[in-house]
DNA sequence: GTGTCCGTGTAGCATGACTACATGCTGGAT
DNA sequence: ATCCAGCATGTAGTCATGCTACACGGACAC
């Protein structure tokens, strides 16, 4: 492998006509610059420089591998100004996850934000739901993944790992057209009392939620359908068959048959980021997390 | 300004993912690997390996200048092997991979011609499987490799290599002398209908090979006895036990009791040199071409 | 010839890169 | 909970390498 100091030698040598010019440029002596060149005529095998008079001048090969220099050079110099710039700057790669509704609802208008604004940064979505990408964050398999607790049911976070809220998000009750509350304003969980469900599977944060906020208002659960997509749900709502919880972040069009109506107290769940601590003061991170703010507020 | 053999230090750990796969590949001790990236860390003032479980996790600024160092590495191998290239002679050393057959029954020839021609080239010889040589080619490890593949199942050959043909080897069927067809001139694979078969091991290209050629024949494969050398094989065949594939190429005295049968359509195996790009230009990777082609030929 | 300029060779010193070994940490197995 | 294996880092010592200072030899000018 040729060395980048002897190549800078023979390079001064081509550029300013002498050993000796090269050494001054070079701030040694003029026996380093010699020396250089000679171990590098060593290692290719051929003659570089010959004797000219006083001076030196250079064979064909010496040209060839000092014009190779001189590009390889600059690609070093725009190698180590590139490193400079990027202290502090936006780039590289970011893995981020998120929970599905967050995926399309809002992850969507954060990456067109980010590839305008960050266009050195290539981010990579992967939809997963909380329980994975937590995991997967603390040891650093994602760079950033977007999760969700209920006000009252809040998602364990694990040492190592730090958050920050990106919005609340609110959800309303589906229910079939024909059901007696359908064409109320708002209502409140306790009057629906005996209502069959209808929620993702068991283990799921939404259901577990969902549960434990029935059995708070003194309702027992009745889940008799189980599907892990809202629109599922809300295809199973329009059949009549029982109501379902449906959140308004990512929420795809409505069938028809389907009422969506609020519900006093409001319903909310927290939506955030969670990284590791190391990798916190990362530009790329912060600049994601500004993003998805950006993205949320809208 | 930067180091190559920092870089190289950098750029081998992004690429084999932790500092001690680096270090083998390097042939150094993980402690200079370390080494290496610190210094490159004080230099550049940033970051670049943060520890991650038991590994380590490139920063950005690491993945950024390990790209720069893929680029610049790559340059300095140009600017070597074009530097020889302009010298136009075939001298130095060149390391050579061959598959068992090519190893014995073309690089015995090539090298002797070399010897002749190019009495400053040492090459140097490895016996080497394909899967093998492939990726130490492409690392720089090797500067040839003679690999093969069937005319059924082409060899993917990584970005970064080029390939060119040596030549096309065909293969007969070894038989036991009593066996119905074993005094035919030619027979097709279609008539070997519930034969055992002695081959390679499992993963081994020519297995994989015959696997496929008899399954796109509509006989099933079947295998009772492996042996990875065809001497081996053959001491089967010779034994009653079964039918074996053997190249010409590399073929060693066929022992008593067994009989070598042209097949129809023939089986067809491609010999080629792979070596990298950025080498392309060198004068002993064309002479050891040349050499190769003309003992293919005599 | 003599002096000056320039490049090359040699000796000695300082820097730095590598190895061997010890240490610290992590994650899986018992 | 404990032990163990794997991986990275830190330290001391050895060896290679690059540098300077200085001596030397060829080339041009007078």
């Amino acid at each position: 492998m040729l060395d980048l100091e002897r190549l800078r030698a023979l390079n001064a040598v081509a550029t300013y006509g002498s050993v000796s010019a090269a050494a001054d440029v070079l701030h040694v002596t003029t026996s380093a610059v010699s020396q250089q060149v000679a171990k590098l005529e060593r290692e290719t095998g051929q003659k570089l420089l010959e004797r000219n008079g006083r001076g030196v001048r250079l064979t064909d090969a010496a040209a060839l591998l000092a014009a190779h220099a001189e590009r390889i050079l600059s690609m070093v110099e725009a190698a180590e100004s590139d490193l400079e710039a990027h202290r502090g700057a936006v780039v590289g790669e970011l893995a981020v996850a998120a929970f599905p509704t967050a995926a399309r609802g809002l992850m969507p208008p954060a990456l067109s934000l980010m590839a305008v604004e960050h266009p050195r940064l290539t981010v990579t979505l992967r939809e997963l739901e909380p329980h994975s990408s937590v995991p997967l964050a603390a040891r650093g398999e994602i760079d950033l993944g977007i999760v969700q607790d209920w006000f009252n049911v809040p998602l364990a976070i694990p040492d190592g790992l730090v958050k920050a809220p990106l919005l609340d998000d609110v959800a309303d009750v589906a229910l079939p057209a024909g059901h007696p509350l359908a064409d109320r304003d708002v209502i409140d969980l306790a009057g629906m009392r005996g209502e069959a469900w209808i929620a993702q599977s068991a283990g799921a944060i939404c259901r577990e939620w969902l549960e434990h906020t029935l059995r708070t208002a003194s309702l027992e659960p009745r889940i008799n359908h189980t599907a892990d997509e809202y629109a599922t749900q809300l295809a199973l709502v329009a059949a009549g068959l029982g109501c379902a919880v449906i959140p308004r972040l990512g929420r795809c069009d409505v069938p028809p048959g389907v009422r969506i109506v609020a519900v006093r107290p409001a319903l909310t769940r927290h939506v955030y980021g969670v990284w590791r601590a190391e990798a916190a003061r990362r530009p790329a991170i912060r600049a994601a997390v500004a993003a998805l703010r950006a993205a949320a507020g809208a």
